[in-house]
Order: structure tokens, then sequence, then C-alpha cells
DNA sequence: CATGAATGAGCTTTCATTCAT
DNA sequence: AATGAATGAAAGCTCATTCAT
């Protein structure tokens, strides 16, 4: 390995670096305000720079939006497919992609709550098909979990599937609008609770 | 009744109706593109006029998102009401404003939606203090309803509340993302499925 | 003399003296807004009725002033002439002449004030010319009379004619600007103390 | 004075004349077109530059009328107090600020013409009290001389104070409108001419 | 005569983007 | 890498004007 391929190859990860900071202080921007509402004079405030500066860096603001996205995705299905590959069964599963599910929120929660907010809008884009290849493996995955479920008994068989799949799709990430990595609750728990709530539910179980 | 009044009335009652014909187109805009990336000349597209002539009826695109969301606010706290004032049980209420909830999404769905979406940002200007003021009534309704569920024995203690506010809260308005009223479920359909959902959960029951 | 006639004729006085009323209206907003910033609604607010109604009556915002000015101008002109046809010196034509224009003043304010503070820009219009043909004949009768007045011994001949010309103009009609008919002072009160400033000026005499 | 600090007041300065240049070209088109009937584009084009791109140097149109109002005003006060300041008697006193009002029109023309066609509109707006604040102090100021004047025994008492203060002010400043740096005549030789007139009077004296 | 809904051109302003420095 | 001035398209909004009633 010669100085000069050393010397690109710092210059190549700090260039990734301050790609990544940058990304960080617009995900953060994007999320508070909305994709849309968002001025790219106020991402560039936000990371100390001036507008025209983040051209350096980034062809558009789209493709700001792009990386945010298709960076959190791609860890999120890394981390699901270990789960996939790691023979739970289908209980055991639902537990493990819940908690991954927040912990992938507490890593990146704005850009789950870009995804959330603004995705079926930038869907629209042909740069963005990916998010709808995310939606339909997403909705793929969960149900065919939940018919394994059923199947092996660890699910109710009386509940409508699609409806069951909406409501822990929703729940789970809605909950990146108002998580706080600082609070009261670590991600862990919060997935304990929430597993608790959807597979118990909330009412007091009849004394036996 | 004089035919002087008459007269007014009913131009009143016309100018009234045509509002509301906008509103609904513009809800409806405003609810699937989002409300900053709307355009209002996509408003006014929709409701077959050009944008000019919407301000004749409206002062700004704000004053018409004020309208759509306050109508309908005004709308859900009226039947929030009526069931709160109706004398019923812990249980009992929180199944009746589950489903006076889905109703509304039925009768409001692109308000809600923009309720969902945007209340956030727009909640940032003077005019949209009534957001934050709903949105402070909602928790404060849903959270004594809790409490006094688990005193009544109808509810599960060792959950946090705080959670299961927000998880509630959560699940029934994201639905109005994906609702559509000419679907397989009405909302009567939603409402039963999803109070089994969140108060049995979705575990099949021991074997017996 | 038909009845037919009369009706005629009644009718056609009954319009003519409405379009007198919301001329006066128009030219009353006119002169405190500014022209081009009085919308044809604030005018049509001033006379008590709606925006689009004025159009049954004025082709354009445009033929209103044109009105305005045009019948002020006239009726200054031929008391203007009646003043130059009367066989007076200069220095006693110069005096009826500065009366006739407070009178002007007085009686035609609003109009006044347009005049002189939007003249210049409308004149740029086709329709206007007969503005600047005003200008000139302004111009040219009170240099003729300056110059008659010099002749005559009755002015000073050591000043600038074109400066005094301009001085004289500007500041009778400047005083439209401030000029309130319910004031202290008639039209002929500020008539007399203009004259004794132009003509005497305001130092005190030297003690003779 | 270190380079560091030669660079940024290098910038600043460059940026301060960039503004004054922009200004330069507004005031000249809104005294030309009057402020309401000029558009953001023409102020652009008499610059040189598209009309978005104003936005960068100021915020708003109005903005730039107050930029060129306030700078004006503040130089022109400047000077009058450089005059009230030398003690002067009251006839050499209402000399000087006459020849320094003459001054101001000649470096500031455009300005001066804006604040006497617009500035009674302009005032409405909270952003604009400054400029009945300059009223005011002025109405003040010539008053005072007046009065100071007829007690030095320098101006006549037998002329109505308020009559003769709007005399002396208008017909300053309204040749504004008519006045051309290029012309015949000096600012200096307009104030001398406008001094003799309005302290001598026109007429002939009477051969003693 | 007057209304009131609509038109459509044009306005001020915003903002993603470019580029010479 | 970053600056900052400029671009130019498009946004929200205004307003003179039209016209069926």
């Amino acid at each position: 390995m010669s100085p000069r391929r050393r010397d690109t190859e710092g210059t190549a990860a700090a260039r990734a670096e301050r790609r990544a900071e940058l990304l960080a202080a617009a995900a953060e921007v994007f999320a508070s305000q909305g994709y849309a509402a968002t001025t790219i004079r106020q991402v560039a405030d936000a990371a100390g720079i001036l507008g025209g500066s983040l051209y350096y860096h980034f062809d558009s603001k789209e493709s700001m939006a792009d990386e945010i996205l298709s960076t959190f995705l791609n860890e999120m299905w890394a981390s699901y497919e270990r789960v996939l590959a790691s023979g739970l069964d289908a209980r055991e599963t639902m537990e493990a992609i819940v908690v991954e599910s927040f912990r992938s929120i507490e890593r990146h929660r704005p850009a789950v709550v870009l995804y959330q907010n603004e995705s079926k809008h930038l869907a629209a884009g042909e740069r963005f098909r990916y998010l709808l290849d995310s939606h339909r493996r997403f909705e793929a995955m969960w149900t065919a979990l939940l018919d394994r479920g059923v199947e092996e008994g660890a699910f109710r068989a009386d509940l409508d599937r699609g409806l069951v799949y909406r409501f822990i799709r929703d729940t789970v990430w809605v909950a990146a609008n108002w998580y706080q990595p600082a609070g009261r609750l670590s991600a862990d728990d919060i997935a304990k609770q929430y597993l608790a709530m959807v597979l118990e539910g909330i009412q007091a179980t009849r004394a036996t």
C-alpha cells in the first residue's frame, strides 16, 4: 500500500465523515420541520456552513434525503436479516424484530421520522423506488411471520391478518415521533412493554 | 320567515356549501401530497377553478388548513363529549371512544391525515394554538380513562401508562393513512378488531 | 317637451349624479392612498357598493381618474379664462389667478391632490395627453403674465423667470395636500396671505 | 491592522457599496414611476440583475424604500444640526438651512422625491414611524426659527406663522421634482434666488 | 343597478441551484 | 472546502376586470 494510496484513503474517509456529519444535521432538520418545508439554508445553518457549500458535498436536496433514507434502510434490513437467519420460531422472531426496530429508532431517529412522514411523497420519484421495494418486503416479511405464528399456534387465528400487519407496522415506527434517546425508557424497555401490550393486550386477565 | 330572510339564508348557505366543497378538495390534496408540498394551483385544479379564485373564498393557504382542521376537531370533540357524558365504565368508554375515532376517520379521512402529519409543524403558528390545546386535552382524557380503568380492575396495572397512551393514540389515528372508505372493512369493523387486539392481545390464549 | 323626453332627462341626470357621487368617493380615496396603491375595492367600499358594480358606471380605474382630472381641469381653466378676459393689469391678474386657484383647491381638493401627485405618472398614457397640454398652457400663461408684469413695472426684473414660475406653480398647488375645508382659514384668506408672501416677501421692511 | 482585519473590512465595504449601488438604482425608479407603481423587476432591470437577486441584499421592497429614506434623512438632519449649532441669527440660519436643503436635493434628488411623494402613504407602516418623527421635528425647527426671526425683527409679524411654515417647507422640497443636477442652475444658485423671492418678494420695490 | 363568483395577468417573494473566487 | 452573489423557476397572493343572475 503506497503512501499515495494511504493519503487518498485518508481523504476519502475524511470526506465520508464530513458527509455523515452533514447528513446528520440535515436529517435532524428534515425530521423536525418536514422535508418540503425545510430550506437548504436551514440545513446549512444547522451544519454551520452556507447554503451553497452543501453543493460541494451533495448534488441536491433530494440526494441528501436519498442518502439518509437508504443508509437507514440498509442497516435496518441487515439487522432484520440477521434475525430471520437465526432459526427462531415465530413468536421469538417477532420479539427480536420488534427489538431491532426500536433499536433502529434509537440509532436513526431522524431518519425514521423522515421515512415515516415523507416516504409516501418521496416514493413518487424514480430514484426512490427502493422505498416501495422496502415497503413491499416489509409487508411480505410480516405477513409471512404472522401466518407462521398462527400455524405454530403462537398467534390468534381470529384476527384480520392485514389489519394486524398494519397495526404492528404503524405502532412501531410512529414511536419515532416521540422517542427521546435521553428519556426515561431505553429502546429495549420500550420494546418489552410494547410486546407485552401487543401480545397480551391491555385488559386485566380474568382471575382464574 | 320572510322572503328577505329566506334569500339571505339561501345566500349564506350557498356560500357555506361552496366553502365546504373547496375545503374538501383542498383537504384531499393536502392529505395526499403533504401540506407544504401542495401548491395552491393544485388545490384549485382539484376544485376546478383557477388559483386566484380560491382567494375570493379564503384568505390564505394557511386559513384553508385552519378551517379543515378546526372543523374536524370540533366535530370529533363533540362526539367524544357525548360518550364521556353517558356514564359508561372505563372499559365501555374506551370502546366507545375508539369507535367514535374510527368513525371520525371515516367521515374526515383527509382532515385526519392532515392532522396526523402536519399538526406538529403547523402548531408553531399562533393561529394553530388550538392544535396544542386539543393535543393536551386528548392526553388528559386518555390518561384519566386509563387510570380509571386500572382502578376499576378493567386494565392491567403493570404497564407504563404514558406508553400505553401513546400506543393507543398513535394506532388509532395512523389508520387514517391507509383507511379506504370503499374498502373491505367498515369503520366499525376496524374498531372491533382494533379493540380485540388492544384489549386481548394477538397471542393465542394458553391451551384451555 | 314630451314626458318621454322628461323621463330620459331625469334618468340621464340621475345617472350623472350617481357618477359624480362615485367619482367623489374615488377621488377621496385616490388622494389619500395614492392612485396606484388604491384598489378598486377600496373605492367601492367608500361608495358603499361592491367592486364589480363600479364597472356598470365606468370602464376602468383609469377612466375614473380621467374623469376626475378632466372635470377639475375644465372648471379650473374656465375660471382662469374668465380672469384673463377681464382686462386686468398683470398684478391684478396674478392676484385673481391665485384666488381662483385656491378656490379650485377648495372645491376639488382630492382632484387637485391627484393632479399634483399622479399627473406625472399618468401622463405617460395616451388618454391623458391633455394633462401635458394643460401643463404647457399653464406654463405659457404664467410666463406671459410674469413677463407682462415686469414690463408693466409691477414685478422685479432681477429674478430668473423660470424659477419664479415653478415657485409660484408649486406653492399654489402643493397647498392642496394640507388644505382642510373645515380649517381655520378660508381659501380666500389663504390666497391673501399667500399673495402677501409672494409679492412682498417675509422679511421685515426696513424701518423708514 | 492585520490582513485578516483588512479582508473583513474589504468584504463589508464591498457589500455596503453594492447595497448603495442597488439603492441608487431603486431610488431612481421609485422617484420616476412612483413607489407603488414600481415593480421589483423594474428596479432589478435598472440595476442590471434579476428580480430575485435583489432579495439577496434586501428583505423586501419596503426595506429598500426604508433604507433610501433613512439614509437621506440622517444626512439631512446632520447638516441641519451643524447649521443650528453654529450660533447664527434667525435670518442667517434660515439662509443656511435653505442652502443645505437645496444641497440635499442635489445629492439625494431621487430620495427627496420619494420622501416628498410617498412619505405620507408609507408613514402608515410601523417601520416608517421615523418619517413622522422627522416631520414633527422639521415643523418644530421651522416654527421656532420663524418665531425667533420675528422677535429679532428680521421677519414680518403680520403673517400667519403656520402658513409661512408650510409655504417654505413645500416650496423647498417640491423643487426636487424638477431639479436637474446637469441643469443651468446649481443648487446654490437656486437657493440664492429662492431666498431672494421668499425674503423680499417678487414685486418691484417702490422707487423711493 | 347591483351582486358575487370567477378570471388571469402580474406582483412580491422564496428557494434550490450554480459558479467564479 | 467554503463563500457569496447571482440565477430563474415557481410559489402564494393581489387585483382590475368580466359576466350571469
